[in-house]
DNA sequence: TCAAAAGTGTTGATCCTACACCCATGA
DNA sequence: TCATGGGTGTAGGATCAACACTTTTGA
C-alpha cells in the first residue's frame, strides 16, 4: 500500500462478516486463512478494508468483500455493531462494522481467490481454533445477534434454497438455535405468517420415501 | 483544520448521539445548532468527529462528545447502527455511528459550550424542523431502537434517578412508547424482577397528597 | 369527608409446551 | 404391512389486557 494513513486523525476502517449457512443439522460460519501479516496464517472472519472511491457504503463494502474473499453475493446482511480501538490491530487504530450474512448451502462455492489462502466451514458456536485479531468475540457477537432474530420469531428464510419444506424451516431454526423444537407449536405459530412471510405452492410436493411434503416460497417483499 | 483527509482513501469518521430524558409525561431528545459549516444555523444531534489520539474506542469518543457539546456524562450509551456514504456530508464520504444514550432529569445542565450555538430538548417524535445531514432518519432510528428495549420488557431505569416510585417507573416507559400502560399488568410483571433488576429502598416512601408511595433504586449490576 | 394516587384482585382471552395421535408414501 | 417422516389435535399452564376494587394520605 502506498499512502500510509496517519493513524493520530484517521483509523483503519474495516468490515468483517460473519456468514452462515445451514448444512444438513449444523449451522456453520465461513472462516478464512490470512495469506499476509499481520496475523498471517491465523483463521479469521473474512474482512476487509473500506474504498471509498468505490464503495456507495459500508454495506456495500461488505458485499464486495464477500464477493471477493467468497465468490458470493449474499440475499442478507445485517449490521451487528462495532469493534474499535487501538489495542485490536498491530497496524494501528483501527474499527470495524461487523455484519452477519445468510446464504443457502445450494448457493455456497467452494474456491479460495485473492490473498486468502484457504477457506472453512467451521461449527460457529464451537469454531476450534483462536481466530485472528478479536474475530473471536466478535463471532460470538454475531451468533448471539442472529440467534436472538429467531428467538424473536424472525423466519431465517434465506438460509433455504428457492423452495422448502415447513420440516426444511424448522431444522434450519433448530441449527441457529442449537436446540431442537417442537414440532406442533412450531407450525402452529407458522400457521399465522403463512402468506405474510411465505406461501405454499400449489401443487409442489417434496416425495421422498414418506408422506410428501408442501413446498413453500419465502414471500416478494420477506425482509428478515 | 491542517491536515484534510485524503478522502479516496479515507472517510470522515464521526459518532452522533441521540440523548432521551424524560420531563413529566413527555420524552426528549437534546438537539444542538451548528455554529459552523456546513449546515450552519441548522438543528443537529449532538456529534462530533473521532480523535485517535486521544479516544480509545469510539464507545468513549461518544463519551467525549456529550461532555464537550453537552456537558454531561451519560450512565448509559448503546450502539444503534451506523450511517455511511458519499452523499450524506458535502465534506466527502463519511461514516457516522450512531448511539442513543439516556440521562435522568435531575442530571440534565442547562449550558451550551464550544462551537455550538444553542441547545434545546425538543420531541423525538416530532422535532418540528428538519435537521441537518440524515439527522432525521437518525433520530427516528434511534427512538425505535429505544421503543423496541422497552417493549422487550427492558427497563430504562436510566432515565430516573437515584430512587423512584414504580408510578415514576411507568411514567418513564409510556413516555418512551408515546402510548398508556395498564397500571395492573405493569406491576405484575415488574413483580418478577423485584430483587433483580431493583429493589426497594425499606422505610422510605414518597409523600404526597396522596397514599404513600414505595421508593426504589436500581439493581448494582443492572445493565439495561 | 373528599380527591387523588397507591396498590390489589378478578376474569376471560390468548398463547405456549408437551405429548399423543393420525396420514400418505416407498420399500 | 411396516418404517418414515408429514401433518393435526388436545389438555394444562402461563401470560396478558381490561377493569373494578380497596387503601392511605393531605386538604
Amino acid at each position: 500500500m502506498s499512502d500510509e494513513p496517519d493513524e493520530k486523525l484517521h483509523p483503519l476502517v474495516t468490515t468483517d462478516i460473519a456468514l452462515f449457512c445451514v448444512d444438513g443439522p449444523a449451522l456453520r460460519v465461513l472462516l478464512t486463512r490470512r495469506g499476509n501479516a499481520p496475523e498471517r496464517g491465523r483463521w479469521a472472519l473474512p474482512g476487509g478494508f473500506l474504498r471509498p472511491a468505490e464503495d456507495e457504503t459500508l454495506d456495500h463494502a461488505a458485499r464486495r468483500v464477500l464477493r471477493e474473499k467468497a465468490g458470493v453475493d449474499v440475499p442478507h446482511l445485517e449490521q451487528v455493531r462495532v469493534f474499535s480501538g487501538r489495542a485490536r490491530d498491530a497496524r494501528g487504530w483501527s474499527l470495524s462494522l461487523l455484519y452477519f450474512a445468510l446464504l443457502p448451502k445450494s448457493r455456497v462455492p467452494a474456491v479460495a481467490t485473492g490473498k486468502t489462502v484457504a477457506v472453512d466451514w467451521a461449527d460457529p458456536a464451537a469454531p476450534g481454533r483462536r481466530l485472528a485479531f478479536d474475530h473471536g468475540t466478535m463471532l460470538a457477537t454475531a451468533l448471539e445477534a442472529l440467534r436472538e432474530k429467531v428467538r424473536d420469531r424472525v423466519l431465517p428464510l434465506q438460509l433455504l434454497g428457492e423452495r422448502f419444506t415447513l420440516t426444511e424451516l424448522q431444522r434450519a431454526c433448530e441449527a441457529v438455535l442449537g436446540a431442537p423444537l417442537d414440532k406442533g407449536a412450531f407450525r402452529r405459530r407458522l400457521k399465522n405468517r403463512e402468506g405474510r412471510d411465505f406461501v405454499a405452492l400449489p401443487g409442489e410436493f417434496e416425495t421422498g420415501r414418506q408422506r410428501p411434503a408442501q413446498y413453500y416460497r419465502a414471500a416478494e417483499d420477506f425482509g428478515f
